[in-house]
RNA sequence: GCCGGUGUAGCUCAGGGGUAGAGCGCAUCCUUGGUAAGGAUGAGGUCAUGAGUUCAAUUCCCAUCACCGGCUCCA
């Protein structure tokens, strides 16, 4: 509360200060005055110096604002004019990273145009780790061994303290400045901005037209790095100029920019390409083909487990399995529409010695099992008939696309289908949640992001399908996600052709999106296949469709789970559970007889009684990430025990059977 | 498909206008070992492919292909 004691306030003297004075409500919920138009930096100033000199923003959120919504973030030197509660920023904040990176843009912008006159601005955001800015060049190129004189000119641009200065103009001023420039990027932005919102940025000589926030000046920016170069079409459109993008990332302090490049180094050490050909998983061939993954003997038995795990549970929520054949008539995918569709853009027809008789490699398995669905007339009483197969699909993914085992040509879907009744829709689509949400319980991926994609509001005409089946189905998997306490994002526009989808997305280890489980109603293919089944009053209606796959694509999924684990599998899943080595020739006899009984109980293990040194063996059981290592000498062959090494650590010695109860009892904790 | 980078032994990489190197791996031999690399010897290469410049190209130039990082795409 303000306190005046030499004031009798009058209600008029009340009324001047209520116009001078605002009140700033802060994060512990406490209240202070502050003059009105105070900024960020003297809220942090009045506070500590040390908070002055550290805060980089200031969020701010008018006190009538009750809405969920985050603060805007306003410069430090921007005046604040009305009661609110602030957050003030500094590099540990989210917000306060991005405010950094997006100033860190304008500087390398600054820098770039010094260096290279005439060029032209796109758009120069921050990013996840850092920021980019896209420019036209004007036909000139830019190798990585150009960076390092922009990074220079940036260190040197920010130690002169240019201040970012904000400037409020008209649409037609703006307009004027860029079409004066020559740079017709910003003007096609200007244009679709309302005149009175428009904003430019001036550090030194550089101006942009920027909605901010920014720093108050470049001395904070201390380290630089410029990460990369890369094509980029002029608003992600493949008809529209390409820019060139320059990637970096800049940090307060040089030692932050140290550890930073530290964690790239190790996050490109659990790249599961690599960890693929270390651990002996996967392996590829340009004999065979691009993009066509080969399983080796350990990533095969991964493969088998994975599939045992899921198929398991899969039955217990009532799957029926079915398998299909790896190609279909042409006239299949013209029956589904996905010929028109993608035709073009597949691996070809196969034609046989028959004339006009075209096969296709299957890219889905969706129409084979609406086929199976057709087999039989199917009573509402059937439903919901869900059939689960590990399907195999072929797409002739563009070449540049191709990565690892996670974009491939040739790969297996844990696939379902669910064919229901209308009426069963939603809570069929909950099961499926719930048994997503169990694998990915299972196998630790907790940081996974949920999407909700619909239809894109404007151009409708992209789908097949009612709109009142959209609708509906649109407003299903809302609910489904909301009765499951999904916190999902809505994103409009990312459906499939055919219908709305819930998504399960997962980073890797250098942070690139995947989507893994995902979970799709489709009207569409029950329509185009004439899908029926007779309903309780003798009727003949249609049944909704769901396809469904927990990991999406095993490949996909083994990829990520071993970037996320660094290759540390949970022991359930480990090709090769144990390893026993004995210390001598001597002992081989014995390791063997143990190798046998642990195999006898079920836990995957072999023996390495190679002529090398105990050490070197150990050190390879290390580098396939075997977990348990059982040594076996001169000790041990006489007590009959095993010495137990789990995961680097010594265990002490123990019997065999002991040992094989503590890897059954592992097992069951990592399931349960 | 588009932009940039890279391409040398099975793998990881060094080198450089005068036709090639290391470590690991592999083979043989010695060694029979106690918790993350024992020793010796040897085999293994059209230096991605094709064209060009040059007395001479693996090295320089160009094209193609593949891989890597992005963009677009992803039933």
């Amino acid at each position: 509360m303000l306190c005046y004691p030499y004031f009798v306030c009058t209600e008029a003297l009340e009324q001047i200060i209520n116009y001078i004075m605002i009140n700033i409500t802060f994060p512990d919920g406490s209240v202070k005055p502050f003059e009105k138009g105070v900024t960020g930096y003297e809220i942090a100033e009045s506070i500590s110096p040390r908070l002055a000199a550290d805060v980089l923003a200031v969020s701010v959120k008018a006190a009538g604002d009750n809405s969920l919504e985050e603060g805007v973030t306003y410069d430090l030197t921007r005046p604040i004019e009305e009661d609110s509660s602030v957050r003030l920023l500094k590099w540990d904040d989210d917000e306060g990273k991005q405010v950094f990176w997006h100033s860190s843009s304008h500087l390398m912008a600054e820098a770039l145009e010094a260096l290279y006159p005439g060029i032209k601005f796109g758009i120069g955001p921050s990013i996840e780790n850092g920021f980019y800015y896209d420019v036209d060049l004007g036909g000139k190129q830019l190798a990585d061994a150009d960076l390092p004189a922009i990074e220079n000119k940036m260190l040197e641009l920010a130690k002169t303290k240019e201040t970012f200065t904000r400037i409020s103009v008209s649409k037609s001023d703006a307009l004027k400045y860029f079409s004066d420039k020559g740079n017709q990027y910003k003007v096609e932005l200007i244009n679709d901005l309302e005149d009175g919102s428009i904003t430019f940025y001036k550090n030194g000589g550089f101006t942009d037209l920027c909605r901010g926030a920014h720093l108050m000046n470049t001395e904070r920016i201390k380290a630089v790095k410029l990460t990369s170069i890369a094509g980029a079409y002029w608003r992600g459109d493949e008809n529209r100029p390409m820019l060139t993008r320059i990637y970096g990332v800049t940090f307060p302090k040089k030692s932050l920019l140290d550890e930073y490049l530290v964690v790239l180094e190790e996050a490109k050490k659990r790249d599961h390409r690599k960890l693929g050909k270390e651990m002996e998983l996967f392996t590829f061939s340009s004999r065979v083909g691009l993009g066509l993954p080969m399983w080796l003997p350990r990533g095969a038995v991964l493969r088998l487990v994975l599939e045992d795990f899921l198929r398991k549970k899969q039955s217990e929520y009532g799957y029926l399995p079915v398998v299909t054949p790896h190609i279909g008539s042409k006239q299949l995918y013209v029956t589904s529409g996905h010929y028109a569709k993608y035709g073009k853009d597949s691996f070809q027809p196969i034609h046989t010695p028959q004339k006009g008789e075209e096969y296709m490699l299957k890219p889905m398995n969706c129409p084979h099992h609406c086929e199976i669905y057709r087999s039989a007339p199917r009573s509402y009483k059937d439903l919901p008939l869900r059939y689960a197969e590990f399907g195999t699909v072929y797409r002739y993914e563009q070449s540049g696309e191709l990565h690892g085992l996670t974009r491939v040509r040739g790969f297996t879907q844990d696939d379902a289908h669910l064919f229901c009744r209308p009426d069963q829709l939603q809570d069929e689509f909950e099961k499926v949640i719930d048994l997503i949400l169990y694998v990915f319980k299972t196998l630790h991926f907790d940081k996974y992001m949920a999407q909700i994609s619909l239809r894109d509001p404007v151009h409708r005409e992209k789908y097949i399908g009612s709109d009142e089946n959209w609708e509906k189905a649109e407003k299903g998997i809302i609910e489904a996600a909301k009765e499951k306490n999904l916190n999902a994002v809505v994103k409009y526009g990312e459906a499939a052709f055919y219908g709305p989808k819930l998504d399960f997305m997962v980073k890797d280890a250098i942070g690139r999106k995947w989507q893994l489980g995902t979970i799709q109603v489709d009207y569409n293919l029950p329509e185009r296949f004439q899908l029926e089944y007779t309903d309780a009053d003798g009727t003949k209606k249609r049944p909704v469709m769901i396809h469904r796959a927990p990991f999406g694509s095993i490949e996909r999924f083994v990829a990520v789970l071993l970037e996320h684990t660094a290759g540390h599998l949970p022991l359930w899943l480990c090709p090769d559970q144990v390893k026993v080595l004995p210390v001598s020739e001597k002992y081989a006899e014995y390791a063997k007889n143990i190798c046998g009984l642990l195999n006898n109980s079920d836990i995957r293990t072999s023996m390495d009684d190679r002529n090398e040194t105990l050490g070197k063996r150990i050190r390879e059981t290390s580098i396939l990430r075997i977990p348990v290592l059982v040594i076996v000498g001169e000790k041990e062959t006489q007590a009959n025990t095993v010495s137990v090494r789990l995961n680097g650590e010594d265990k002490g010695t123990m019997s065999a059977n002991e040992l094989i109860d503590k890897i059954k009892a592992d097992i069951k904790a990592e399931l349960s």
